[in-house]
DNA sequence: ATTGCCGGTTTGTCCGACAATCATACGATC
DNA sequence: GATCGTATGATTGTCGGACAAACCGGCAAT
């Protein structure tokens, strides 16, 4: 006959008054671009001291619900950017002990249907990035360029989709991507060649708007990715490593 | 004859010291349940104020790598738990103005591949867990109960998949979900008998490990939400409103 | 139009302080 | 011996006040 209560659980002052703006800012009450109230000013309203608003900001603030213009010291509301969602993402996986299996697995899942969708979706300009972006990448001098601007070009068949959830969902993939591809692309010389002929073909089907032939040359493009790993004798199973600090 | 100079940027404190304690952890180097020293032990290593100690512990809090066990004021390295990555995912796809239509099209293309993993690498402690979410589901009471179940049951074939980047690209979208699966369920009234069937199925394909049929049910039950939305009038081009306050 | 200067505002950081809570060890009680 | 109460020290949450540096806006001088 244990009795059950539930837990009762503090919330400390720095906890909500981060709930509060933030619900703000999520119902579009305060809108992206606007000023917040000084810190002195918020302080004032909440009836907390301005250390405890402080840190309500940073919370915030690494939420990417807050962002200081730079070269500024305002404060001022923002959508989060994708880039940092994505690296927060990137680190929770990281953390989470994937695999190089499993991020290819789910490029492997994400990428065809993707280049499906631009295909459906793209614009002229969309073209123009991704020629823009297939462009610099077969000028790129050195590895880690090589790989930034593949990575790049993937970027842009994405936001051809102008589907935000299959741009952010593939963002953090991205981040994952780079350092195996780097060691990749090292070890295995036709490795570029392959990704810059893959990629080739994506653009003009894209281009064409032919969407089967997107997905067959997108899925070649991945299936490509662990077919180098297998020849760079990168272990599939391995956890990845974190990338270097910001 | 403009002479360009490189954008100089002054990072506070409070981020460098985030940075380098965030590093640590990305690092492996303080390992997750590892205590924290304390603010004022921190504060000396450092050599700053207490106070900017706080702050940075407010940033890693507020993205995962810093956890509060319940009841104790002890702060402890952890590693972000999916359900708050997920949360910061939708409020960034919220306030990008994600329309319904992104999301369906984005489950669209994952589901049915879930499924298909799912079938292959479940195991039978997963088939349980969806077994019993399934049951659960079948004995909703109310529509938030039907709508959190049926999520659920969707959430536990992405465990079955035991990639955790499917897992966190998942979660999002179900979270997205909810809201609007809850208007449809109660305008539809043939919409919860046509879940709880395809649920049935895939749980029973699950258990064949047929992955085809898999994907065909798991298909055929992510279509079937758009047509409950039609149905049920919605606009599928309407930006998702934010969920309630935490 | 550009530059220099000035006062008011805001942020970043610091110092010191205190109550409430937690961790833990040490007895006291049954 | 197990449970309970208590004392002690450590740690956090919150507060008040302080100050330098940087920013903002305007005005005067060139």
């Amino acid at each position: 006959m244990s009795v059950e209560f539930a837990q009762i659980q503090m919330e400390p002052a720095y906890r909500k008054v981060a709930a509060v703006i933030g619900a703000r800012i999520r119902s579009r009450e305060l809108r992206e671009g606007a000023r917040l109230p000084a810190e002195t000013e918020l302080a004032r309203q909440f009836g907390v001291n301005r250390s405890t608003v402080r840190e309500a900001l940073r919370e915030l603030e690494s939420r990417g619900l807050l962002e200081r213009r730079p070269g500024s010291k305002l404060m001022t509301v923002s959508r989060p950017r994708q880039a940092s969602v994505a690296a927060g993402i990137s680190d929770a996986l990281l953390l989470h002990d994937v695999t190089a299996r499993d991020v290819w697995e789910a490029l492997m899942i994400l990428e065809p249907p993707i280049a499906v969708a631009a295909a459906r979706a793209r614009t002229g300009a969309d073209l123009e990035q991704i020629g823009a972006a297939a462009g610099a990448l077969a000028a790129a001098a050195d590895t880690v360029q090589a790989v930034q601007r593949t990575a790049q070009v993937l970027r842009c068949i994405g936001a051809a989709t102008h589907n935000p959830v299959l741009r952010l969902a593939q963002e953090p993939l991205l981040l994952l991507l780079e350092p195996s591809l780097r060691v990749m692309i090292d070890k295995v010389p036709q490795a570029r060649t392959r990704i810059l002929n893959a990629q080739q073909h994506l653009l003009e089907t894209l281009t064409r708007q032919d969407e089967a032939a997107a997905q067959t040359w997108m899925t070649r493009h991945i299936r490509d990715f662990k077919k180098g790993y297998e020849l760079a004798g990168i272990d599939l199973a391995v956890h990845l490593a974190p990338r270097g600090v910001d």
